[in-house]
DNA sequence: GCTCAAAGTTTGAGCGCTCAAACACTGTAG
DNA sequence: CTACAGTGTTTGAGCGCTCAAACTTTGAGC
């Protein structure tokens, strides 16, 4: 018809012989419309191919539509997947509830993180942020609360309960302790825990994973001396720790990993060391603990991305709700 | 000082003393504007702490001043590393030139893909997306044209040559000779590849792959009678390929592969069959083949990501301009 | 028959920016 | 002294949408 470009509520509020709002309430306020009207601008909209200009509906309603959270610099290791996963159910969830997602790069440092997000809410172009990686002395979430920026942690508040965000975990205990039952199950007795420097100290994922793995043993009557050793997060560096620890007197028979990275450097210690090879399982399920045959703890990071928009579009509608926290149950990958 | 909100351009410029449009003009075209007058209206700036709106420019200038990528459904193996790098990169090179990254949701089949892209086009919220995983037999490339859409492909146009678009790509063929030509200088002289179903037949990853590989040998005089095995992407199905390849006539003393997946396979047999273990060279350059001592051959994936943003802002500047396509040299990354 | 609420629809204003055109002011040339 | 180009700045209009308020119509109730 009119050659007057890409159609607009006006144009096609003039086809269907109403007015510019009336389209816009069959849009966003169906229940306001009449069903005849109703039908007669669902035809006007599909002849028109018409489609809101979000932009537009940016500047007068003064919402982005859209959430923000961090490409990272690179991965520490194997454990990156998890990462992809996570974007994934983000975008999903996220276009499920009318929210795009936006990825913004990995600042130098936390502070420039702050600020980067600040730009991204300000500008308009992000409602809120998702934050990953949170750890116990991570500044962001104290300075996003300072300023009234709205964001949900994929990670707990650790030890900082007292100033309380919205965030969704998994259960790192839950986790461990499934894999002490399960080896249990195998008739395993000396399980071991191959974990991070630092890890029972304060509170933190590697300690909530090592709880889990510890409290599982003594339910089992094994508390007595248990075999915990620690590296960093680092195949080879696990490789040496676990070749020591089999040659020693203190050879486990089976060890619970904080991660795969971790298990990865187990398993490999494993394979060279003479004798019966202890039962290793991993954490995160990443396609190598398969690729090994290892058994390895799963995050249920699709529903975790959900969980975490879920909280965000809450938060949206009632800004001055209480924060929620919310942990998720891992499950046990076995060996196909 | 009043109570009226965040700061505009209309209450920057009341503060300097200029009108509206010589603010917008200090932010966007500085030449126009005396030096004078340009402090001044900088300071006010700074003084109240203006963010220009994105939405509101966005509606006047038509622009998103975004581009949208695809968040994978799930990864195929353990190269998904890659495609967290990629993200990061196209976020880095977008920020520098002005330019956010949407994330979309992996649609179910390429139609509904086409469709979710001309979705984020048509209402503003994206000016282009990047392809990535294209293959031969990819429709996105000519839907997208088809419809005028700009985007740019982390991939080539296999077999396509004829409907040519913006493209780059890491040299594959480069890679393996590179694999090639190292395991030539540790004396290896049976050098096999693992690639995947198909590769040779038509134009594809895995056949420039090979072509690498077989270049390589044929220019060492050993292009006679090569071994030349496949497997699907999955490292059990590696595993057992490799293991009746060593244990047959055919045993090699070294393989490169197709993937870290397919190394990680091979490796696996390696290890699993008496004598002397065959040299394995993976692709990707993922921590799984750093861990394992594997050297692979590594994707300047960072330097696709700004190749990618370099050709379309170039394309968003001269629309018309010929399509081009750019071919990046892999590095090798040999074990620690 | 008249009032009044409920349901449905339209109107006016404005979100914050950019574009194009109009305007003022300098200084130089004829 | 006037014309005129050049520089710097302002004005008007509009991008496409939503909000709130105003308006019209309908039908029930007395």
């Amino acid at each position: 018809m009119a050659v007057s470009g890409p159609a607009t509520l006006d144009s096609v509020a003039a086809r269907a012989g109403v007015s510019r709002q009336t389209v816009s309430n069959v849009l966003r306020h169906p229940d306001r419309v009449a069903e005849a009207t109703r039908q007669r601008v669902l035809d006007a909209i599909r002849e028109s191919g018409y489609r809101p200009s979000l932009p537009a509906r940016q500047l007068a309603t003064r919402r982005a539509h859209a959430i923000a959270v961090r490409a990272e610099r690179q991965q520490d290791g194997i454990s990156g997947l998890v990462l992809d996963a996570f974007y994934h159910g983000l975008a999903e969830a996220g276009q499920d509830n009318g929210l795009r997602v936006l990825l913004y790069p990995q600042p130098v440092d936390e502070a420039a993180e702050v600020a980067t997000i600040d730009e991204l809410v300000h500008t308009g172009a992000a409602d809120a942020v998702v934050l990953t990686a949170t750890s116990a002395d991570d500044e962001r979430p104290a300075h996003l609360r300072e300023r009234g920026t709205t964001f949900c942690a994929f990670g707990r508040p650790w030890g900082h309960e007292d100033e309380p965000h919205d965030w969704v975990d998994v259960d790192g205990s839950v986790g461990t302790g499934l894999a002490v039952d399960h080896l249990l199950a195998l008739g395993h007795r000396r399980i071991a825990y191959l974990g991070w420097p630092g890890d029972g100290d304060q509170p933190s994922t590697g300690t909530d994973r090592r709880g889990g793995w510890l409290r599982a043993l003594e339910a089992a009557g094994l508390g007595g001396a248990v075999i915990d050793v620690r590296s960093t997060n680092d195949s080879a560096a696990a490789q040496a720790v676990v070749a020591g620890l089999l040659t020693g007197p203190d050879a486990p028979d089976a060890i619970v990993c904080a991660s795969d990275t971790l298990a990865l450097g187990a398993h490999r210690a494993a394979l060279a060391t003479p004798g019966d090879p202890p039962t290793i399982v991993g954490f995160d399920a990443t396609p190598v603990a398969a690729a090994l045959g290892l058994a390895s703890v799963a995050q249920p990071i699709d529903e975790v991305a959900h969980l975490c928009i879920d909280l965000l579009t809450s938060r949206f509608e009632t800004p001055d709700r209480p924060a929620r926290g919310l942990l998720v149950r891992p499950v046990l990958h076995l060996p196909t």
